[in-house]
DNA sequence: GCTTTGACGTATG
DNA sequence: TCATACGCCAAAG
């Protein structure tokens, strides 16, 4: 059984460490193009406590989704900072750290242990 | 089964 | 860079 939400989770749990990624580039990646609502939606949802690196996630404009000033709007900041991701003001250079850039898309899929 | 709800995306000014 | 409008459509109620 491969429902939506499975497949969202896993190609979210597919972003290397040290990497992000938007909605839509999730929503494709597993199967639902332009369904980026969906990911975001389900993200919501999701109770805290499931291991997901769900703070890879951010908005196709490189910023975090999060309401800014708000608990999860921090928490994805310092996550992404523990990780080596520069972020500021709530702001991610997609040009250094998306894999939607040119960067290596092939990263894509690969374990994060295996990095 | 109809309506509302989104941690969105793209286009446009 | 900000705002506004519109498209998208699976889930939740």
């Amino acid at each position: 059984m491969h429902s939506s939400h499975q497949r969202i989770y896993a190609a979210i749990a597919a972003i290397p460490v040290g990497r992000v990624a938007s909605y839509g580039a999730i929503a494709a990646r597993a199967g639902l193009p332009g369904r980026a609502r969906l990911v975001g939606k389900l993200l919501g949802q999701t109770p805290a406590g499931l291991a997901l690196p769900w703070h890879r996630v951010l908005r196709a404009s490189g910023r975090i989704a999060l309401p800014a000033g708000s608990d999860g709007f921090h928490e994805q900041s310092r996550l992404l900072r523990a990780e080596g991701v520069e972020v500021n003001n709530g702001r991610v250079a997609l040009s250094r750290f998306g894999l939607d850039g040119d960067l290596d898309h092939a990263l894509w899929g690969l374990p994060a242990a295996s990095l």
